[in-house]
DNA sequence: TGTACATCAGTGAACGCGCGTTCACTGATGTAC
DNA sequence: TGTACATCAGTGAACGCGCGTTCACTGATGTAC
């Protein structure tokens, strides 16, 4: 079984090849989308055989979903410490600069995160973990816009601080599919802090 | 060759074919995604051999771009009635209305539209067309807002009307995301107007 | 309108390859003493 | 710390299937008279 069970231990070569296929999974997926990757892609990319991937996985999709986690983990961490730098209650603006620069910074991972977007959407199951993923994090955007909230006022029409959250989140993901086709990241930040700039501050 | 060259006489049955492997191509792809496709299926779907397809296409990707162009018109003309409706000068807000009715009515077409987005992204000359397309529809979503400007005023945050049409796809592209995830039409469309709202008339 | 003919569109079988999946085996790793 | 042993992780070969691609052929379609 390739998967959890009793946690029976787990050996650092365990660990090191799960980490390498992870690796270059991401590089391979990044460039050729899921769904034109193939197994001995991966596997070869990595530089093992097809058996050690099945030692780990039990197919492509559990293993573009652990890639998915990993990543996504990641980049939340770097947007948390992005905002952790400004200090316990920093203003919108800069907020807004601090995380754009985080977020839009790796196209492979938006091309990723695409991917497994558009997978999601098409498995229930995989999209509810996707959904819980998404509230949490437009949680975090809250909280942080209401500690923000004695500096400036939001406007009234997006109502609470869960909907202004929610708009930070479609304008970001509007940008985001922008910016894959264009390529322009600089464009995109720009873009990015003018939309974000009207919504939170009518 | 599969593609125009000297239009030699183009026949109804090959018309009919070629509509028809379009037309099942077209669930196939909304059920499974592009990627995970065979050519076998779209055939099978059709009601027609292997031959037929390759009669008609040169591959997979011709066929869904041409998928991807030919809905695309289609909606796009779908807007364009909904917009023409209203007569020559409707307010935002019921402009906002009626396109977003049109919009986010087929969660087929987002798949696929989201499919295409993804793929684009990895090839160039596929963006380019995208983008040209995008920018197409920006520019008729500027003369909209331009000739309705007389009734609302658009926030400055934003710039001239080009800055604001490009708003409004942002939006529309970042609820599409949500949508793809939760289902929820009726919700998007709530959004939808919520944010353009507090957009365009800041 | 009907018939004869030419061209074309789709058929269906055949070929072969890429790759998913399995598994007996071996070298690597960890453990007990 | 060193050695002997047990277990585990990854190897690499083998099998077979799904499907992309081709092509000689035939029934459908269009045209000329």
């Amino acid at each position: 079984m390739a998967v959890g069970g009793t946690t029976g231990r787990v050996t650092r070569r365990r660990l090191r090849t799960r980490a390498n296929l992870l690796e270059a999974a991401f590089t391979v997926f990044a460039a050729k989308g899921f769904g034109h990757v193939s197994i001995e892609e991966v596997c070869e990319a990595a530089g093992y055989t097809r058996g050690a991937f099945y030692s780990n996985f039990a197919g492509l999709d559990e293993l573009f979903f652990a890639l998915y986690v990993e990543r996504a983990e990641l980049i939340a961490e770097q947007v948390a410490g992005a905002l952790a730098l400004g200090g316990p209650d920093l203003d919108v603006a800069s907020a807004v600069d601090r995380v754009t620069e985080v977020l839009l910074l790796d196209r492979d991972w938006l091309l990723v995160k695409t991917d497994f977007l558009v997978h999601a959407a098409r498995d229930p199951d995989v999209a509810r973990g996707l959904l819980e993923h998404r509230a949490r994090l437009r949680g975090a955007i809250a909280d942080r816009l209401a500690r923000a909230r004695g500096h400036t006022e939001l406007p009234a029409v997006l109502g609470d601080v869960e909907g202004a959250a929610h708009a930070v989140v479609a304008a970001y993901d509007g940008v985001t599919t922008q910016l894959l086709l264009d390529r322009d990241a600089e464009r995109a930040r720009a873009w990015l802090k003018q939309l974000l700039t009207a919504l939170l501050t009518g």
